[in-house]
DNA sequence: TAAATATATAAGCAAATTATTATATAGTGA
DNA sequence: TCACTATATAATAATTTGCTTATATATTTA
């Protein structure tokens, strides 16, 4: 499980103060294993285009997610290179999977695939 | 370090948004391993007596501290009984200790003991 | 190039959060 | 019992957050 590095309060409790959404908390979970663009976390989280837009922002601000276009999608996942990618990590594993929200997806015909 | 229990997403957010605030977060390192009365909060934290008392309102309602009167003050410590305590300590154990600020206390001669 | 799709951003607003001020409650000790 | 100290709570004000609506930008495709 490696060694805990430590993380200064203050930039703990920002982190914490994201990761406090369910919709932002359950994406983390959700990116941590898969790349996703806006219109399937709009899909999955059943919410409008511009609020899933905005909590990306948040993350994306801090350095959590990172983006990455491909064709008209912009895919976003972890930013394994954030300064307390291991703190998140450890977070994250205390929490259920999030994938069978993307079968659901899938069976649906709505995941997005995109051969770079 | 144990095994990870799983932390259902919308129970983890709510104990994450409570701990993403600094002041919060601090007191919260501070009593993994101290019992600390209101008053020694209000000055390590040097904000109003009713704040601190709110935040740790808050932090009762989810039971995430635990409170004991000793006399005319009230010690607040971690609710080692709470469902996801070992979530919340392997947060914690990610944060730098807090013991300098009691010590502080402790010169100003402003620690408060107390015989049961 | 025009239409369609995906995404971002700005403005406005309602709900939630945090601090302040004022007051109530509870325990201590003269 | 009265004054004092510690704490909680209620009311209010200030701030922040998250959503909606409207619009702008970028890419694809006809």
């Amino acid at each position: 499980m490696g060694v805990k590095t430590v993380v200064e309060i203050e930039k703990a409790a920002q982190i914490l103060k994201l990761l406090g959404d369910k919709t932002r908390l359950s994406m983390m979970k959700l990116l941590q294993t898969n790349e996703c663009c806006v219109c399937e976390l709009v899909e999955i989280y059943n919410a409008s285009q511009p609020s899933i837009s905005q909590h990306l922002r948040k993350l994306k601000d801090v350095g959590l997610v990172k983006e990455k276009r491909k064709g008209q999608w912009i895919f976003y996942s972890l930013n394994q290179a954030h300064e307390h990618h291991d703190f998140v990590i450890s977070l994250l594993d205390s929490l259920p999977s999030q994938d069978e929200r993307l079968t659901e997806l899938e069976k649906q015909g709505l995941r997005i695939s995109c051969c770079e």
